[in-house]
DNA sequence: CTTATATCCGACTAAAACAGTCGGATATAA
DNA sequence: TTATATCCGACTGTTTTAGTCGGATATAAG
């Protein structure tokens, strides 16, 4: 379904923990660990991952950490989400013969659909970090934020 | 992550048809699951839980099959989700005994992500059915529709 | 130069979700 | 009465998810 896994809770919780302290110090995976109850040797496969698809940097050693390597509002959720799992695309529409899908011939929502997935990327591009630790912080909440419509 | 389900996937799929036919005649899981290729006792068990939703109706017996209850207008993706997975939140927060999620009381960034689950849940409501038939059928295809950005 | 504390990395396991199947019940047109 | 349809729960195999383990490398500090 549309549900977001654990490692990405965990890398969204993290990085925005991290970038609460960016420009003031760095934070090693136990500290978010033991703040934000999350599993240390899960976390740190999360971070690696961060790491390697250029949102943080991290510095070896005691006294070692992460820090963002990019600013807070050039993190968007899209990106956490692709480094943390790989990609975010909700629909795997192939014509190849290895993960063929056996619908692809006979399909008329392709384009619909595929449309639908791309607003919701965007949405997922323009929500970034500064915004979550905003709420964080207490700066500039908007008011509309508040609302909760679900009617379906 | 975010993939849709092989059940949404063919829910969505199996409605359309539905949909195509609708006004016009009953269709049987049996020809859905031809037209579609979609295993026979899945869709089966996929349309039941649409009936019970209220979604389509259904006519048994020989010549018996499915119907759209209400209008292609009024079916969004959404109500499909729902229809087949049982709920479509992103999000999982809960404070209760049972299944407790561990960072509930630290969590700072419950309020932003809620909001953009509000969103995408929007753009599921206002995607519908009759907008995914438009496309098949080749009627009122918006130029936009076809463009595909994915920039990062 | 040793030690303690970090990041780094792949392999592994248990549990849950997903995809699909099976057997049998009820309804109804012919 | 029969054939075709919906209905429904239980079951199984596969894949994904969540989390663990063992060991390697880097570096600050004594």
């Amino acid at each position: 379904m549309l549900k977001l896994t654990k490692k990405v809770d965990y890398g969204l919780l993290a990085i925005a923990y991290i970038a609460e302290n960016y420009g003031k110090r760095v934070v090693s995976t136990r500290e978010i660990s033991e703040v934000c109850n999350i599993p240390l040797e899960l976390l740190a496969k999360i971070l690696q991952r961060m790491v390697k698809t250029g949102l943080v940097e991290s510095i070896s050693g005691p006294k070692g950490g992460y820090t963002l390597s990019i600013e807070p509002s050039r993190i968007s959720v899209a990106k956490i989400i692709e480094a943390v799992e790989g990609n975010l695309s909700m629909l795997t529409c192939s014509d190849d013969r290895a993960n063929r899908c056996y619908q692809f011939d006979i399909c008329n929502i392709r384009s619909p659909m595929q449309k639908l997935e791309n607003r919701i990327i965007e949405l997922l591009q323009n929500t970034t970090i500064d915004e979550l630790i905003d709420f964080a912080t207490g700066e500039s909440i908007p008011e509309e934020s508040l609302e909760i419509e679900r009617t379906l």
